[in-house]
DNA sequence: CACCGTCAAGTCGCA
DNA sequence: TGCGACTTGACGGTG
């Protein structure tokens, strides 16, 4: 089983996916933008590779306006070499990529140039895998679309123009359930007419539930047999509620015990699970260690990135992680007991005069002249005085990390909470 | 430098 | 009927 994360690696310095606005759009900018975005995307499958993951979506943004009038560029010819050597470097690794098109591509508009771009789209994703010289086992999540006040014409619609597809796009395809209109077993009753595979995402059911009340487990049997050979392994969504936000919103990280009850109930076969989480490859890291084990290595890597927000809440609290990694001699073994205890450390409250001192221990690790330290100096007393969220003192310390690219600063887990 | 409104995509749902 | 929410960085303007 692989366990994958979406679009970008928290921690990961040159990885973000650079965009454009229509304003700035030119034949140079849409290069220049390119040609970053693939040496990033470059660097998050080195990233993904030394850690071990498996599975990863390739964010849609990789080619600005990429199913766009906007550009005109052969990017796939102008980039040909680059997208073989990222495709190559994923199989080389075993890592199946996918890409997920947003929202805004919707296939079953009764608004004829809406359809025309949404095909645009998928064109444009299936492209851009096909171009990396990958499988049709790598696939494109897309949900149904909107229901305009009559789900069964729009269920109609959509296996119609699913059917003008060109075929290399239909090969990809993938049908995911959503969190408002079309629930699993809508999804599944259009993916069987079409002969696709169907995603199940355990919170958009939770949200909105089909009126069969099946399990979990049995809504995963029931796609199974929708993923045929030439898929590859069946693929499921995994997210937990973000408690504060609306329904559907995704936490900012994984809890673990629920995600272990989750995955015990798991079929005994081998599925993917992308997960949806605001922490991404950190959730992925968290969520494979604990069920697949983890080594020494791997554990005393995580511990250094999370450590500072241990110190933030209960400096004592560091010496009870340290004895634990220090006293494995197998990995396996101390993965589980590391991330609860990280959990439960994670979970206590920020004490202000802790964090005061963290912020200063990291911040000096970025500072570079008299006039950064005055600033720095301020934002943390404004903090000391509640005046700024932590937050925001974070963000400053955050940005000068990245101004002077202190590494062991930009790769922590320090501004994630 | 920090902050804020706007943009860009399509649909739904609430005034 | 019209506009806010959804998403997120880029961008331009202000303090």
């Amino acid at each position: 089983m692989s366990i994958g994360y979406a679009c970008l690696a928290v921690g990961v310095p040159e990885s973000e996916m650079k965009s454009l606005t229509l304003s700035k759009v030119s034949e140079k900018t849409l290069l220049d933008t390119s040609r970053i975005n693939l040496a990033h995307l470059k660097n998050l499958l080195i990233y993904t590779t030394a850690n071990n993951l498996k599975l990863f979506r390739i964010s849609s943004d990789l080619i600005p306006f990429g199913s766009s009038d906007a550009n005109t560029l052969p990017w796939w010819e102008v980039f040909a070499e680059n997208l073989l050597e990222l495709g190559k470097l994923a199989t080389e690794s075993g890592i199946r990529l996918s890409m997920h098109p947003g929202q805004y591509t919707v296939l079953n508009s009764p608004r004829p140039e809406v359809v025309t771009r949404a095909i645009a789209d998928l064109v444009y994703h299936a492209r851009v895998l096909t171009s990396m010289g990958l499988g049709n086992e790598h696939k494109i999540v897309l949900h149904i679309g909107g229901a305009y006040g009559d789900k069964v014409e729009a269920s109609k619609r959509f296996v119609a123009t699913y059917l003008t597809l060109p075929q290399g796009v239909k090969d990809r395809l993938i049908l995911e359930n959503d969190d408002k209109l079309f629930t699993i077993s809508e999804v599944l009753a259009i993916a069987r007419e079409v002969g696709c595979p169907v995603v199940f995402d355990n919170l958009h059911h939770k949200i909105n539930p089909s009126k069969e009340w099946l399990s979990d487990l049995q809504w995963i049997e029931a796609c199974a047999p929708t993923w045929k050979g030439k898929d590859g392994k069946q693929k499921i969504h995994y997210a937990q509620q973000d408690v504060r936000k609306r329904p559907g919103s995704h936490s900012p990280t994984i809890s673990l015990e629920p995600f272990l009850l989750f995955h015990e109930a798991l079929p005994a076969r081998d599925i993917d699970i992308m997960l949806e989480v605001k922490d991404k490859n950190i959730s992925a890291l968290k969520c494979m260690h604990a069920t697949q084990g983890g080594t020494v290595e791997q554990l005393g890597e995580q511990w250094l990135k999370y450590k500072p927000l241990v110190t933030e809440r209960d400096p004592e609290k560091i010496w009870k992680v340290e004895d634990l990694l220090k006293d494995a001699a197998d990995g396996q073994v101390v993965s589980l007991a590391f991330y609860r205890l990280l959990e439960k450390n994670l979970s206590l409250e920020v004490f202000r005069s802790q964090a005061e001192i963290t912020a200063t221990s990291i911040a000096e690790k970025c500072i570079q002249s008299p006039a950064e330290e005055r600033r720095i100096t301020k934002r943390i007393a404004e903090y000391k005085q509640a005046q700024i969220p932590l937050e925001k003192l974070k963000q400053s310390i955050m940005n000068m990390a990245n101004k002077h690219r202190v590494d062991e600063v930009l790769t922590s887990y320090y501004p994630m909470m």
